[in-house]
DNA sequence: GGGATGCGTATTGTATTCAATCTGTATTTA
DNA sequence: TAAATACAGATTGAATACAATACGCATCCC
């Protein structure tokens, strides 16, 4: 195996890991942990670390380890701010640009997603819907919007895994609401539908905003409390 | 002089350099040369290439040579598609969120560029103005915002700088515009006046787009065409 | 004459070595 | 006992050395 599919393998396993979290918010990463497990020399390594933390995967500081990019509670607020703005204007962009090709891609993406919610890990899932909304960033095509864009798509993943409760059924019904959103959008993005598209985009992360408030906020317990006295 | 600095000199070295166009889109940069010139080994220099590829001043390629970041027709049309809504959001958001201290190194960095206005060549407008744009951003703080609005910045400095027209007086009323302009947005920041901030972001960007297309599109020429039965 | 093939040089990518900086612990001192 | 400091080990940063790849030119074949 040649040291160049090596060093991109690394770099693929530590988007995965990141995206899943495998490698957490805040965590450092070991550099020469990663060397022997890839077979690659510091050099290389070092460099997908500088790659990664241009794509927002993870940050460098000076003389400390690289770190797996954090996750405040300052950052959700950004998030929500911000997202459902770029994704209206992906979509927008994806519903004008996208090329039968790039259709065909994102319908296969959306197999993937549904096989994954029927059979798959909660990682599986978090994967397959990243590489859907990926793929609707590369039919919109816009060189300025895609960094930010693909910020937002990390920190949707890692966001997802964070809240995801396997338990509640809210939660499955909202996978459900999902998949249909994608159809949706598939369609209005084949038919060139741009406001529908944008439209769509907003409800979808009305969607994720709602599970997301749903565990920050959940019902209070209705148990009371145990106190000395009951011992 | 320590080999850190010299580093941190390479980077903002490339990215000045980049922004005025002494590094043109499209140019290669030679790798040995910088060495000699920062003196600095391959390493570092190859980091901080990366490091600029990941905000977007240059491009990396596999087995070739670092290149400044093109600008061709079709990255035009992404930007100024993409600029009014980045940059309307940027500047709502710096209204609301810009800190006392923030706004004081707003007004000393439109002073810089009124400045360079009246004294500065070119590349000290487009640098000023860089920097007054940055603060902006800094002000809004939004994390998944800022890597979009930084390219944004990078491809405007170098937009100005290739189609500024000295010797048009339509460019140096212009000039003055996006001055008051400049004033405008510090008002209406410190006012914590969003909508107000918003709207001035569409009229800067009009402003330069006027610009743009007086360019592209400039008046036909009134003079006839000299034939060969005037020789 | 046009295009394809192979070699030599130059440039890029990786490994290794050496230097600088940080972290944790133990010791000392108030 | 608590804080400060100094040392040792570990980790990060830079430089050098070595390997792999690409580009230009000449030659060869069609």
């Amino acid at each position: 195996m040649s040291a160049k599919s090596r060093k991109s393998d690394l770099s693929m396993a530590l988007r995965q890991g990141i995206l899943t979290l495998k490698y957490a918010p805040g965590d450092d990463l070991d550099e020469v942990a990663l060397c022997e497990a890839f077979g690659l020399s510091r050099t290389p390594v070092r460099e997908v670390f500088r790659e990664l933390d241009g794509l927002g995967y993870v940050e460098l500081r000076q003389n400390r380890s690289a770190r797996v990019a954090d996750l405040s509670h300052t950052r959700l607020r950004d998030f929500f701010l911000a997202a459902p703005m770029i994704y209206a204007a992906i979509l927008r962009l994806a519903a004008i640009h996208a090329r039968r090709e790039q259709i065909e891609k994102l319908k296969a993406a959306q197999e993937e997603f549904r096989a994954a919610l029927r059979t798959g890990s909660v990682a599986d899932r978090a994967l397959a819907n990243n590489r859907f909304h990926e793929i609707t960033g590369e039919m919109a095509g816009n060189t300025y919007l895609l960094p930010s864009f693909r910020r937002l798509l990390i920190d949707h993943a890692r966001i997802g895994m964070t809240f995801y409760r396997p338990q509640s059924d809210d939660m499955a019904a909202n996978l459900v609401t999902a998949s249909d959103q994608h159809e949706a959008i598939i369609a209005a993005i084949e038919a060139g539908d741009e406001a529908g598209a944008a439209r769509l985009a907003e409800d979808h992360w009305a969607l994720s905003r709602d599970q997301f408030e749903r565990f920050v906020m959940p019902p209070a317990l209705d148990i009371p409390l145990a106190t000395s006295s009951t011992a």
